[in-house]
DNA sequence: AATGAATGAGCATTCATTCAT
DNA sequence: GATGAATGAATGCTCATTCAT
């Protein structure tokens, strides 16, 4: 890794909380400067501007969210036992991985949907790249005889990203994760339902 | 109603879609001024600043939401029909009430949540309301028979709220209703499971 | 005296002390509106403009004061024990008649000598008039063998007024009357002096 | 000395005489770009805001007379010859240093006491340290048998900053330098009368 | 590769003033 | 004679960005 890469990296790893929680208009240079305790112009020097920050940003708390939730996925075998990552580890995936600043996802969508059509387009490829991920693995479960033949598997992803998603905002504004939880419990039922 | 009322009332439905699609960071005073034609002189006689148009202005955005879905409630007599007007008539509450900027809960939660305590307490208000309203339609459903007696309504209701405000955030970046569609399928077999 | 002229001299009494203390470019429409629980469109109807009520303010300020000084004039009849008013009654004459804002004549002086030529005007015309009615004064002493024949009146009575207002200014800015008595108890002695 | 040294001492330089004449709240920001002929950015760049610049002005101004009254100071031997100064080369001390605007120990009291605090800290240092230095002179005189055993060096040092200040407002608005002249013969008075 | 210093457009806010009612 | 409402220029200050060194 060249000092350059190197470089990037700490101003990325720096400023993903602030990009995070104050969102890209509400982060100004000031902030990534006092951040890093770097100068704008060595900001300047590794990223073209603003905008590139935070694309690369979003890439890495998504890949730490990933990482995150691969390493829950990777202790499992079974479809349902996957799924039920979500409902069983949702703190250490959101909590651990989001520096208190929620979801990057979901903050990164708001922010971004009409206002920043670059940022809103990597949000989108995470969001059909998540979906796609749950749908295999229902399908993986209708193929070992898991779930029920007839269960709509994009549906069901959509349903459980959103249920995720939607817990996750309101925690985030009523400033306690008991309500993830008890969505968790839904979720649950929803995968134990699946047969 | 007096002439500076008239004005607050302009100033807050000309710039509601405004802070509804940037934010509260992302809304300047120049957005405010050419979207009511106003000096900024005559925005500051009649708000005290930024923060009181973004919090008339989520006022405004929650009435018209709310004024909608009562429109939709008073037309069921059921606990159950009432539920499913979330189901049936998404496209009017959602799409004719928010001015293409997405739902104004969702996106003043994650845009106030770390950085403007205020309207984020305004936003936990309304999560709640609608919280408590849920629940009370499912209580009343319990009494009546129509659903099991023994659901918990809380979580039915926080779990409706989930679904909804995480497949509008789906929708929004990845550009099709469609996807609200798909959940509120989900959502139509939640409700009717409850007995 | 019309509605007119209670209302001008309402304004003048009540922002009087704000131009004394802020000065007259720190004193704005809306320190003004908020002292006198007027309407801005009030005080423009009574008023050509700002400068016009801060000219009206330093009469009325300089007003107060002479009237102080004239009352404890009177009570005098010797040249020098005129003089030694200043010397005992420093405190009435200035603490009670300036609203704590300090010495008008001083303020307005340094307030307007290089920004505000008609209100210097008005400053200047009182300095005058004051070294006129001292130097009248010590004339009159010197007629009635009071004092020394062959005092400079002019220059006793400039000095007069430098150690009043050059003291007042310790005093205003070390925040203690105590300087002023210590400069008091000098002028005693040179009032002695002159004979 | 640096850049930013360098500029910082240029912006002083430059709006020394626009603060010493119009005050705190009568100089803005423009008249300072004006004066410097740079950006209202780079002037914050340099300095953290207005109030940080007026105080490294009033410091400016400050250290400009006292080096003016030093060297006057060091060509005279005996306590009485240096007091004499300020009688015998008022126009060098005064008329040469503070840019025509009068005395920056004046009118930054008046300008600062009733609404700046930290300009009136700053003043009031420079008032205690010039009463300071008077009295050390005049102990020294004493102990030196030029002065009275029993003279209230403290008393006179007030004296005669009084006098000094007094008589340049009276100047200032008067528009006539004659004014101090008449009041420093009255000066010359008073420290030849101290023996 | 990084810094220090600058830019100028933009920010939210306040100003003195006006005028229809 | 007074008010409420507006104006537009000006306020102090921050922004993302540039570039010589």
């Amino acid at each position: 890794m060249s000092k350059a890469e190197r470089t990037k990296a700490f101003i990325i790893e720096k400023t993903a909380p602030i990009f995070n929680k104050k969102g890209f208009a509400g982060t100004s240079l000031n902030d990534m400067t006092e951040a890093t305790g770097l100068t704008k112009g060595s900001i300047y020097g590794n990223f073209a501007n603003k905008d590139e920050v935070a694309l690369a940003v979003f890439d890495y708390n998504l890949d730490k969210l990933n990482a995150c939730v691969a390493a829950q996925f990777s202790k499992q075998k079974t479809a349902k036992d996957k799924l039920m990552v979500y409902v069983n580890n949702y703190e250490q995936i959101f909590n651990s991985s989001c520096d208190d600043g929620g979801c990057p996802i979901l903050n990164t969508a708001i922010d971004a949907d009409d206002t920043h059509p670059q940022l809103r387009n990597q949000v989108a490829k995470a969001v059909l790249s998540w979906k796609g991920k749950l749908t295999q693995i229902l399908e993986q479960g209708k193929a070992d005889g898991e779930f029920n033949a007839n269960i709509n598997t994009e549906q069901i992803a959509l349903t459980m990203i959103s249920m995720i998603e939607g817990s996750i905002m309101i925690s985030k504004v009523l400033g306690s994760s008991a309500y993830i939880a008890t969505v968790m419990q839904s979720l649950k039922k929803l995968i134990n339902d699946l047969k």
